[in-house]
DNA sequence: CGCCTAGTTGACATATTTCAACTCATGTGG
DNA sequence: CCACATGAGTTGAAATATGTCAACTAGGCG
């Protein structure tokens, strides 16, 4: 089913075989590198813009990649993280509508962008490729169904908690018989998160602090080693 | 493109050409028949439970569903409303996993279903119908992200009032200068959309009582008409 | 009548927002 | 090198909002 892939795009990547473009057959495989490109972005340069067109579908290879909404009052809102592996922009994509949220990147990131129009001539060519995106789709959904669940069941203090633990997964280094990260984020993106104001958060970090639970000092963070790790 | 479809089971269907049946072709036609089937549901009547395997894909033909989950200290949270036209069980079709939600009648209901294995089948021979899904998961993605962002952004109040104006856009009965519904909710579930306590959401409910927004009596509640009906 | 469920209300504890002041590090221009 | 502005982050105090526990009402039903 799957020919010829020895020059697929997509083949020397960390994350070839989980990857939406990885079906893709002889027919596809052209659209695909026609409309392939590679794009290097700083810290704090922005991907896509609130109400872009969607100019293609983005999968993020390496750094760290921050959704967010703003609202007209000049507030915003972190809708999620992206990490490598991760795509970004199919929303946008598959409403065919211009992007509802801003990507922007926390760390320098290098990123892999298919074009709008090879996009959509790889999926006539590939259906599987719809049927990977649609997957995407559903991991997004559950994100969001548990952010929902958890901000209606769980106190805010437990919610950071968690946050801070899942960060850690993806940040942290052992050291000795505690985990260390520096955080890629400000007080205010942390505050975003979890949906409270920023003095909120200092509050809440304070607390976990003198709780034990935390070491924090300014965006470097530590705690023991939990049980899963 | 689109074949023979004076037998398609959904031709009847006031949901026609939204349907993301609609775009069958013949191959496809016969797995849908095949699949096919309606089911009538009492008011409080179970279409899914929590960790039920995946026995289709589910539409709403008339009444309304809620969509649960429920949590292991006893609470649960409403995740959304389906209404006519709405698809079900697509989140756990496309994941291939158990439900993670439960799907319960709130009035007696028409549900019309295809069966698990056929619904592969139809996407097989029809990709446009997968494509239907897919956008229905972007409407999915789009009322999560809504609503994470109004938690975060908008007091309680102000979100119940955005509520109970959905709600009334759906159930209203223009009369005279003013709107009437009669809610199909339970104070309960009212306050697991917003997230807060039962006492809370008598309070909020109060409120708007008091200072004119609102009418109360029970499950009957009146609003002046506003501008966008 | 007694019992149940849905819904309301009160009193008090806890959590969060709001506004303001303050620290601290960093960078800029004279 | 210093004065100063700037942005990130912290803290305090008072007002507001929500949670919690308990008592209570009203209606439906055997």
């Amino acid at each position: 089913m799957i020919t010829n892939t020895s020059d697929h795009p997509c083949k020397g990547c960390a994350f070839y075989q989980g990857s939406v473009w990885q079906p893709v057959e002889s027919a596809g495989l052209s659209f695909l590198k026609r409309g392939f490109m590679r794009k290097e972005l700083a810290a704090e340069q922005v991907l896509y813009a609130q109400d872009d067109e969607n100019r293609g579908v983005f999968c993020v290879s390496a750094g760290l990649i921050a959704v967010r909404t703003h609202h007209p009052d000049g507030t915003s809102t972190l809708i999620k993280l992206a990490y490598p592996g991760d795509i970004i922009g199919f929303r946008s994509f598959l409403a065919n509508a211009p992007h509802k949220t801003e990507a922007r990147a926390l760390v320098p990131s290098r990123i892999c962008i298919v074009a709008h129009r090879d996009v959509s001539n790889v999926i006539r060519a590939s259906p599987a490729v719809l049927q990977r995106i649609a997957e995407r789709c559903v991991t997004e959904i559950d994100s969001n169904h548990a952010r929902i669940i958890s901000a209606s069941v769980k106190p805010n203090r437990e919610r950071l908690r968690d946050l801070l633990l899942e960060l850690m997964q993806r940040h942290g280094h052992r050291h000795g018989d505690r985990l260390c990260m520096h955080l890629p984020l400000s007080r205010s993106d942390l505050a975003d998160l979890i949906g409270v104001r920023l003095e909120t958060m200092s509050r809440l970090l304070r607390q976990l602090k003198d709780d034990g639970t935390l070491t924090v000092s300014g965006r470097d963070i530590g705690m023991a080693v939990p049980a899963s790790f």
